[in-house]
RNA sequence: GGGGGCGUAGCUCAGUUGGUUAGAGCGCCGGCCUGUCACGCCGGAGGCCGCGGGUUCGAGUCCCGUCGCUCCCGCCA
């Protein structure tokens, strides 16, 4: 039920929003209006309930007090429109239905108008038969959003957005807005590219994120932004990911990174607040080392334990050459203690495959019997090696426990996914709870083994903790933080450069020469030399938020419109072919006779 | 680009070892019904088994291809 809902103004159609035909309006005369959500006809008594958006009343048609009306009311069908009009009368104490906030009263109609005639819906709208497929959904979104679900999830969404207005405006944030059609600045994901008529050959791309603008607000003197932001990459589909999304942007002038964090951790216990989650502060502060060292990820579940710890000490030297070998070639040895939990051969043997799908050379898994283990690899290690490494995982009699040697992010990565899954499969998760944190003290840098080069772990404007070391880059770290949320990144922001000096440093490390950098973002170099204020700020996923709020497995979930895995929108066709016309005008060559090509 | 799962009535699904006329629940249509609220009872209609090819005496079932949806990897500064 919509909380908060106002007071209806009586209007063309109606007086009173269907729920909110309570027990307070017996007596009096309602006017309601919205769809047909059931109907049950006795024959002789035809019981209706009406639904719009705050909800259902039970409509009566009684030959006696409908008149012409039962005759209409005869011939209602499921999602047909109407209006009707009738004395509010309380029910009796056995007619009474305690599911309903409206249940205690009903409306006897006197008169009644068919708004819309609808045609059987391809499926019931609350249907008690199985989920119905989100293709199908899709298909027909404004069905779908006629669900309870569904439109719980647009309410709460409009919560979510009007909470972090709310605060902002507070505290003196101005909403400004930035271009859609904007300039390509080739980097991280793929752009979505628009032909400009006027300049033939020439291409917008449609905004990765504000990030440039946000920055140039705060040279602009803005001092706080923030907006509600629409955010386009051309990359594929996930539960988390959608082709074009929505962010919250913000940028601040004259702060640091505790000034960020502190502001952030109001909004977020602000909004959340408002949507019945209650945020302790100060969050919890996660270093990046300890996130990759103790739990395998950079975006950590800390709903639950299995954490991750290092064993290389313990085997050093170990006769179990796979172990000593991969040791001897840099790599770590971490572990992890599952618990208690009866894992069948088959189930630990597959965790071998899981590793080895993720990557790693192998996995290694034993279950503690007194002082040994029952192990494929126990002949191979000494007493001493078990006793020392069930101490490390705090390992006692029956507990299973996971190990991986490798390449220290790779065996760190691995097992933190296992972790995972672990978790999910072992039931560790309490589905109830919702823990945040922040992940500070990044890495600025990350190798690229593809293309053999410095990466940006953030982007490449993400200023670096103290003085910039170009010969270096491994070391330095960012002045970054990301929210994380029951595993879900759902923000993530820096300080910015704000020295031009600076930035051309960082993009000469990461393969961005003086030419480059002038030809692509010239203008923030430019603009950087005319004073900028030391600046940052963070972006949030709001789809994210909300989906998390909801419960809901996908994003998709809390989107009105969202698109499907491969990009495309059921319910409108998006996208499709376009006339050759369109393609003339603006310059764009089509091959005939090609099919498709 | 790669891997897994799914695709049978309008919807959600079942369909045995390849075997005769492909089923159920909900929905839909018709009839009966004045206190139901997932109304009830009786009757009925409804199928390119995603599509194409193959194996076979015979394919919803097996094989190959393809399309769609989905989850994951890659990718997502």
């Amino acid at each position: 039920m919509s909380d908060g809902f106002p007071a209806l103004r009586a209007n063309a159609y109606r007086d009173t929003w269907c729920g909110q035909v309570l027990a307070d309006r017996v007596g009096s005369t309602a006017r309601v209006a919205g769809w047909v959500h059931r109907r049950r006809d006795h024959g002789g008594l035809i019981f209706i309930d009406l639904r719009d958006r705050t909800g259902l009343v039970q409509l009566v048609f009684n030959p006696d007090e409908a008149g012409e009306a039962f005759e209409l009311g005869h011939r209602l069908r499921a999602e047909d429109v109407l209006t009707a009009r009738g004395p509010v009368v309380r029910r009796t104490p056995d007619t009474v239905n305690p599911d309903l906030p409206t249940g205690e009263v009903e409306v006897r109609v006197s008169e009644a108008e068919l708004l819309s005639d609808a045609d059987t819906p391809p499926f019931e709208i609350e249907s008690f038969s199985g989920e119905v497929s989100e293709e199908m959904r899709l298909r027909h979104r404004y069905l779908d959003l006629r669900r309870d679900r569904m439109r719980e999830a647009i309410e709460l969404r409009h919560r979510v957005t009007s909470a972090m207005r709310e605060f902002l405006s507070g505290e003196g944030f101005l909403e400004i807005e930035t271009p859609i059609l904007t300039r390509s600045t080739p980097e991280g994901a793929r752009d979505f590219l628009v032909p400009s008529r006027l300049q033939r050959g020439s291409f917008y791309a449609l905004p990765q994120s504000p990030q440039l603008f946000k920055q140039l607000l705060m040279i602009g003197g803005f001092e706080r932004y923030f907006q509600i932001a629409r955010c386009f990459r051309d990359e594929d589909q996930r539960a988390d990911r959608q082709t074009d999304f929505t962010q919250l942007d913000i940028e601040m002038s004259f702060v640091e990174v505790d000034d960020v964090i502190d502001l952030n951790e109001r909004l977020l216990a602000h909004v959340l607040g408002r949507c019945g989650v209650e945020v302790e502060l100060p969050m919890r502060r996660l270093p990046y080392d300890e996130a990759i060292s103790r739990y395998g990820s950079d975006r950590p579940d800390l709903r639950f334990g299995l954490e991750l710890r290092e064993l290389t000490e313990v085997f050093r030297g170990s006769e179990f050459n796979a172990f000593r070998q991969a040791i001897e070639g840099g790599a770590i040895v971490r572990g992890l203690n599952a618990g208690g939990h009866e894992l069948s051969r088959g189930e630990l043997d597959g965790l071998v495959d899981e590793a080895t799908d993720l990557g790693a050379k192998g996995l290694v898994w034993a279950v503690v019997e007194g002082e040994g283990w029952r192990s494929p690899v126990a002949k191979f290690l000494s007493a001493d090696e078990i006793g020392a490494a069930n101490r490390t995982l705090e390992a006692s009699e029956g507990d299973v426990l996971v190990i991986v040697a490798d390449e220290p992010l790779l065996s760190a990565e691995v097992l933190g996914e296992l972790r995972r899954r672990l978790g999910k499969r072992l039931g560790l998760i309490d589905s109830e709870a919702n823990e945040l944190a922040w992940v500070v003290d990044w890495p600025l840098l990350g190798w690229a083994h593809d293309e053999q080069r410095w990466d940006p772990h953030n982007h490449p404007f993400t200023s670096p903790a103290g003085e910039f070391d170009p010969d270096d880059p491994g070391a330095a770290r960012a002045k970054a933080y990301d929210v994380v949320w029951n595993g879900w990144e759902i923000g993530g922001g820096s300080i910015r450069i704000s020295d031009p000096d600076v930035q051309r440093k960082v993009f000469k490390v990461i393969g961005i020469d003086e030419e480059q950098a002038e030809e692509r973002f010239g203008f923030l170099l430019e603009a950087l030399r005319y004073g900028a204020p030391p600046h940052g700020g963070i972006a949030y996923g709001v789809d994210r938020m909300t989906a998390l709020l909801h419960r809901a497995e996908s994003i998709r979930d809390v989107i009105a419109f969202p698109k499907t895995a491969s990009g495309s929108d059921p319910l409108t066709g998006a996208p499709t072919p376009v006339d050759e016309a369109q393609l003339r005008d603006l310059g764009l060559s089509v091959r005939h006779g090609g099919g498709r090509g």
